[in-house]
DNA sequence: CCGAATCCCTGATGATACTG
DNA sequence: CAGTATCATCAGGGATTCGG
């Protein structure tokens, strides 16, 4: 940060300016590219389970248990940490139903089906590409 | 073209469906997905250091202890891993010059400049969207 | 200069058992 | 039904050292 320039709007103005076009440091420090936001989805998207739960919310809503048995080998707590990771992230909403026995449904929020479009596009063209 | 039955023409069929749009077997088998490509580029995406190498080399193609320079606290062992596996993927090309000491330059190749597109989009929403 | 080989450690994930 | 708690395991990543 800072190579003489007075006027950096956000910590991670360089990782921004990266993912638009721009140019990156001489050196980029950690703390930078971990803190940036980019980063933070790309990895996210990158954990094991996020891809197909978000595939699997995009069809419909799911009860937990829904998706529990859609989603051949994951076990409870990953499904369970997966999902909060989701919900803090904004991309997920969970609604309890207080009825007996208590169902809890998650769905896609606004921001969770806009990410789905630029993500399509990049699932889009991995297929297209030919399988990597 | 469907009589009523369900075959599936690639053994990652139903990633590839779900990637534009179509709809996803009543249990995701395990194999299945860890096999799709999809699934592997967000994990190679996903990996530490895979987007900050990516983005340099979007700039301009470079050495290796360049990149080694620029990307602050990154072990020589992960930035060859991952060179190594961007290079395995085919979105970056690896050069030798017969100099004396030798020379390695990495670049992007056409692949690499391809996924550059739609990962750019997704940063881009990102930013838009508001640092998650 | 570039990178392989080795050792080690922490965080991510899995298995199982237990509650509101 | 939908989790939480706990313990076990394993892979990703870091430090160091050696070789072409």
């Amino acid at each position: 940060m800072s190579d003489g320039n007075t006027d950096v709007p956000h910590p991670d103005a360089h990782m921004v300016a990266a993912a638009v076009g721009g140019r990156l440091p001489g050196r980029v420090p950690t703390e930078e590219y971990e803190a940036c936001p980019v980063t933070h989805v790309v990895r996210m998207l990158g954990d094991k389970w996020t891809l197909l739960v978000l595939m699997l919310l995009a069809e419909r809503a799911h009860r937990f248990n829904e998706l529990h048995r859609r989603v051949d080998g994951i076990s409870q707590r990953m499904l369970t940490r997966t999902l909060r990771a989701l919900e803090d992230d904004g991309l997920v909403a969970r609604t309890v139903f207080p009825t007996v026995p208590p169902g809890v449904e998650y769905e896609l929020t606004e921001r969770g089906r806009e990410l789905l479009v630029p993500l399509s596009a990049l699932a889009d063209w991995v297929v297209r590409d030919r399988a990597a």
